[in-house]
DNA sequence: ATTATATTAGAACTTATGTTTTAATAATTC
DNA sequence: GAATTATTAAAACATAAGTTCTAATATAAT
């Protein structure tokens, strides 16, 4: 009945097993899932599960590792070609569209990360890799003399921190609250914020 | 051996319940605290709790009651006699001690407020109060013309959510990883954006 | 074909935890 | 000071959820 697994690939079950924990993780966060919604949701009893997975911990895990919280591949091909201003505004955009869609599990993991040290370290790895690149970017940036001469790892800690906090705000507290339009708003907002700065000159 | 209550006040046993789920809450967040670790906390049985509240999330009510996330009460009184740059990075301060102050809390919240829409609504209040007040600060700086035309309201969430990603990252996600001068190196990244921008000119 | 191995199902087990119950003790009222 | 009410303690209850166990079934090997 199971197909045979290709090496380093995931036997079919398995793979129903983590296609539905990432639907229930994503939707309740890991603490309100039970594994009996998993059975349920991949069509798999309780003991398959725990067939192929130590316990629910290792479930999360291999979850984890098919996320990518903060994305943007598809913004460093073309730096060479673009403004640094619209660099950066689609630096946003992507990042953005990324977390919104990555919310759950973003919550997620501020949440095991308080007391768990693996998911910490996934987190930090994470947002560090991406930190890095960024302030590459910048580097570059400030290299070629179209952006003032700031610290790059704050600079980007600074632009990913507006992305976080606009997608906990949208999705987690003001939820239904806000408009739909409001990332382009805020990210309008934010432009022109880096652009002319608070204050009158 | 309980002494009188005072009208509109909590008798002692039911101050120190609270007393001892604040602290409880606020290291290990609601889900995994046990009645029977503020039990033990407070010195009172599990009997004395069922007593005083309905049940644990009575308890969490009565404690969010007493909690202010966002908090900037002594900037308020002195703007009249302040530059608008220092009364920005005033308010910058003041929000980061409280709400590095209540992390947990917020963290709390961020997780429960999820589904929970009771704790949703107390989180939206007092965000939407908060932005609210200092929306109004900047609508008179902005008639002062010491600040740009900008949409206050956008400008109140952009502040604030400066100071919440930072608290994030620094109390959860980076914790030991980031020095302890990160909030006022960060802080004083922020202004600089504010004050010059992040292009040259 | 027979045997061995891998996989699956789901009932049963275990433990943790919110809550209820009941009896004892303290405080208050008359 | 007796009776009533308020408060406390802790054991008992109920339930939910992670995990284990065992028998059945499918797949692979010889």
């Amino acid at each position: 009945m199971v197909k045979k697994l290709l090496k380093d690939d995931h036997p079919v079950n398995k793979k129903k097993i983590l296609k539905a924990a990432i639907e229930v993780f994503s939707k309740k966060g890991y603490q309100r899932t039970t594994i009996r919604e998993i059975s349920t949701k991949s069509g798999l009893s309780i003991g398959t599960i725990y067939f192929h997975f130590e316990n629910k911990e290792e479930i999360l895990k291999e979850v984890l590792k098919n996320t990518e919280l903060i994305a943007m591949s598809s913004v460093m091909e073309q730096i060479d070609s673009m403004e640094p201003y619209d660099i950066i505004k689609k630096i946003n955009r992507e990042i953005t569209k990324n977390m919104a869609a990555n919310f759950e599990t973003l919550l997620l993991l501020i949440n095991t990360s308080k007391d768990n040290p693996k998911f910490n370290s996934f987190f930090y790895e994470q947002f560090r890799s991406k930190t890095g690149e960024i302030a590459e970017l910048i580097k570059e940036l400030i290299k070629r003399g179209s952006i003032r001469k700031v610290n790059p790892e704050n600079a980007a800690i600074f632009l990913i921190g507006n992305v976080f906090t606009m997608v906990i705000l949208k999705e987690n507290i003001l939820k239904k609250n806000l408009e739909n339009t409001y990332y382009e708003e805020m990210n309008e907002f934010i432009m022109d914020m880096l652009k002319n700065g608070f204050f009158k000159k």
